[in-house]
DNA sequence: TAGCGCTTCTGGATCGATACAGTACGCCGC
DNA sequence: GCGGCGTACTGTATCGATCCAGAAGCGCTA
């Protein structure tokens, strides 16, 4: 039979309360007895109040929970996503806080909607999940803090998140290579459409992209907006998208932009880990970046720095970190609620202007 | 006031026994009755069970604790770690678990051990944590499932872990150095005392380390023993402890070595990481590693193949997947619940033969 | 129609702690 | 000598569920 605070306090002939308060209020109690509790609870092999119960009791965890779209055992293959988490962790370590992860499979949707129900945590952030997944129905409906870590399309006046306006960010990236005078110009992006496949795709707009990832569909609407600037239309992109946000599928999917008759001038990756995969497509068909094809990225995580791939800059960790603060003490301030993000451009080598033939 | 069983069975007018039974036992009764009950439950905004309650209850939690020894917020930078959380979280998610991030601050014992005490888990996976620090016991005494991620020198009869023979590992790294003719040998190594600095130090041998983490003498051992097989004792290795266990300061602690006069021909790196670092320092020398310096890692992490270092493998993933099974789900054989996996030697272009001048 | 087995549902006990109101007691000032 | 006050500790109610022994209802058989 385990010890509990009853055996401990048995042993010392004092009550349950009184044992309870040697952990929890050392202060109500005389340091003689705090002593001889503690000493007996050494003896018996007792490890502390029980954490479940302690948390029925005082309605509090001490976790917060980072749900993801794509399965748990994926979440750190993203450095992006890396980043942000070891925000979150910062946060949450401070605060003396745990970080549950929490496994949002896409195959078994009730897996993810059964996770969220028995996560014992006292908020949750929610990283990249599309908006219209059964899971987030329940998070909310679990009535617990919630902080988005993207902003989405329509904040409700309560809800919290921190992001960054994606489609401004984007918006300086197409204009930097309208500048540059790009014309024919790729966008490989993961999420376009709601199949895990890698190929061209045909949308009307980016309203027309059929997967609900808020930021995807924000990104490619400030990609357009800035393309325009140089007269480039909507049509005149040549979309292709990956299956997932890797290297590996970047590479593949630039492969069909760049061995097409009339190969574009410029390839624009949502991301920089698809970016990579572009430039290694590049690589391996002998093409120079920068200056036979300009490529693109987002987030400037690290290894964007030394691919020289121009990208935009946010503040990953920070952004993480923002989120657990969120999430641990909401703000009064409605408005404090919200927090965006300043992005920066940064030009690196992969960018350049269009040759003149 | 938020809505719980009682309020729900109110509703229907069942008992509280039979709602529960409406979310975790379906069989139990009526479909007719289960789609009433759900059907209150969310007119009610009910979320379902509480997991806090639920957990108290059934005793079990339905997550698992992974313990760091650095700053949780450092657990995702290191490439070897996080392909080992990965196999942890393939495992949790298989079971249905959570993963819950321990942290172990080494600033702040007293907040690890609070950690340690509130983590709702069911059970402990310990990954490179020095045998000495005190949330250990702590973590022993909760009476869970406790899982090392590294073979203890001495395994009781029931510990349960899942390693690598590190001995023997990296006595072929030494040997295969010493085959080669190096005579003159640096090691680059964290851990090898209890201070954080960078700067060279003197042991006696492998046993005078005076930091506990097994893993950093039985390799330091395993490199002794591989030298002499060509006639390189003990005394002539050149130490050099790295501050943290990162590129940064394993370029910072190889410089010690590289720029001494008798400049060691070879520098032994105790993690892929370091060794990483070496070849930094090895490039703004403008020195040839494999051909002025061989450099040798530990752990093949994925850059280490695109950087051309010699490397011992040791299957990451499978290594955190097994970790995780052996918790959520202790074999009866207690052989079985002690698993050691292979290692290579993998030979890159890092490593060469000694120069003849 | 009594007896049996099966399914469906009930109600009290229980998990292990914390909150809070209350008691006991010593000490101070007047 | 007594009210007032602070400190140290107690005891009961409570957090929100699950477990389990048992009751009710129902069909079937002898």
């Amino acid at each position: 039979m385990k010890p509990t605070l009853q055996t401990v306090a048995d042993a010392v002939g004092v009550s349950r309360s009184t044992v309870s308060n040697a952990y929890s209020r050392p202060d109500q109690l005389s340091p003689a007895l705090r002593e001889k509790i503690h000493e007996a609870a050494r003896r018996l092999g007792y490890p502390g109040p029980d954490p479940t119960a302690r948390s029925l009791r005082r309605g509090r965890v001490g976790a917060i929970g980072v749900l993801f779209t794509s399965a748990l055992s994926y979440a750190f293959t993203d450095p992006y996503a890396v980043l942000f988490l070891r925000g979150v962790a910062e946060s949450a370590e401070r605060h003396g806080s745990g970080l549950l992860l929490v496994p949002l499979s896409e195959a078994d949707e009730q897996a993810g909607i059964e996770a969220v129900r028995n996560a014992a945590v006292d908020g949750f952030c929610v990283y990249c999940v599309p908006a219209s997944h059964a899971a987030l129905d329940v998070t909310r409906s679990r009535g617990l803090p919630l902080v988005a870590a993207e902003r989405p399309v329509e904040p409700g006046p309560d809800s919290m998140y921190v992001g960054i306006d994606e489609a401004a960010a984007a918006r300086t990236v197409g204009s930097h290579l309208a500048r540059l005078g790009h014309r024919r110009v790729a966008i490989v992006s993961d999420l376009l459409v709601a199949e895990r496949r890698t190929g061209p795709v045909a949308l009307d707009g980016p309203a027309d992209i059929r997967y609900d990832v808020d930021v995807t569909r924000e990104r490619l609407r400030g990609f357009a907006e800035g393309l325009a600037e140089g007269g480039v239309g909507w049509s005149d992109l040549f979309l292709v998208n990956a299956g997932t946000n890797s290297r590996a599928e970047g590479a593949r999917a630039a492969g069909y932009a760049l061995d097409r008759a009339d190969r574009p001038t410029a390839v624009l990756a949502i991301t920089d880990l698809l970016a990579l995969g572009v430039l290694d497509a590049l690589a391996t068909r002998g093409l120079g970046p920068g200056r036979d094809v300009s490529v693109t990225g987002f987030d400037d995580i690290p290894e964007a720095a030394a691919a020289g791939l121009t990208t935009i800059r946010q503040p990953a960790v920070e952004k993480g970190a923002i989120a657990g603060r969120l999430l641990l003490d909401p703000p009064e301030d409605p408005a404090a609620r919200q927090v965006l993000l300043p992005t920066d451009l940064v030009v690196r080598a992969s960018t350049g202007p269009v040759e003149r033939k």
